[in-house]
DNA sequence: ATTTCTGCAAATAATTTGCAGCGTT
DNA sequence: AACGCTGCAAATTATTTGCAGAAAT
C-alpha cells in the first residue's frame, strides 16, 4: 500500500462523487455504476471512497450510513427529517468555533456542521 | 403506542447514560448494566436510547456508531482519531450557525457541531 | 517482475424486528 | 382487561476482509 497506482474503478468512482449533488453513499455510488460496469463490486466501492476520503479528495459525512462529498471546500450540511436528504448549506470555514476546542488542549483537524430539520421541499410539500 | 408506561429497564439505562460521560453506544450502556441485570437484553437498549432521543431526554450524536448524551443542554463534542474517545467542548447554542440553512428555505431544528483531531491525552502520550 | 488493485464471497458488526408472555395502568 | 414493554432469536443492513488473479508501473 505504499505506492498508488492508477484504476480506472477508482477514477469512476471519484467522478460519480464529484458530479452529484445527492452527497452519495456507497450503495448509491455502486448502482450508478453498475449498470454501465457490470463487474464492478461493492468492496472496490467501500475501498476507494475511503481511501479517497484519506487523501483528502472526498470528504467523509457524519451520518449514520456514512456519505461522501465531492465538494472540498469548506461547507456544511443540512438533514431532512422528513425525505432524509442531505443538502449543501453555504458556509466559509469559521476557525473560531474550533477555539473552545483548542482551549481544552485538542488538536483540532477539522469539524463538521450539520443541520437537522425540515428542509424547504418538505416543508412545501407537506 | 400511544400511551407511555414506566418501565424499569428504560429508567436503568437512561441513568446509565446521563451517568456517564462516555457518550455511550448501546453496546456500552449493555455491557454496563448486564452484570446487574442479567436477563435485559440488547435490543431493549437500542429501543428505549431511541425512544428516549425521540422525546428529548437524551441526545442522539452523529457517529458512524451512534451514541447517546445525556446532557441535553447545548454543547459540542470532540472526536479524536487515535483513542477514539467522545468528549464534550463548552459552547452556548450559537443561533447565528442556522441562518445560512434558513436562508435556503429549511426549517432548522439544531444543529450539531462535531470536532475531529487528536485529544489532550494523544497528544501528551504519543 | 513487482506489487497494487479488483471481483467475489464470506465474515463481521450494528441495528431492527416478530412474537409470545410479562408488567403497568 | 387492555395494551405497552421485554427477552429472545432471527433477520436485515452496513461495512470489512481474505484470497487468487488481473492490471499498472
Amino acid at each position: 500500500m505504499a505506492v498508488r497506482r492508477y484504476s480506472r474503478q477508482r477514477e469512476l468512482i471519484y467522478q460519480t462523487v464529484r458530479a452529484s449533488s445527492a452527497h452519495p453513499t456507497a450503495e448509491m455510488v455502486y448502482a450508478a455504476l453498475k449498470p454501465d460496469h457490470p463487474n464492478l463490486s461493492l468492496g472496490t466501492v467501500y475501498r476507494n471512497l475511503h481511501l479517497l476520503a484519506r487523501e483528502g479528495k472526498l470528504r467523509q459525512l457524519p451520518f449514520p450510513v456514512e456519505r461522501f462529498d465531492g465538494m472540498v471546500a469548506p461547507h456544511s450540511h443540512f438533514c431532512c427529517r422528513v425525505c432524509g436528504q442531505v443538502s449543501d448549506v453555504a458556509g466559509a470555514y469559521d476557525p473560531e468555533l474550533d477555539r473552545a476546542a483548542r482551549a481544552l488542549g485538542h488538536q483540532v483537524d477539522r469539524h463538521e456542521v450539520v443541520y437537522y430539520g425540515l428542509c424547504a421541499r418538505c416543508r412545501a410539500g407537506g
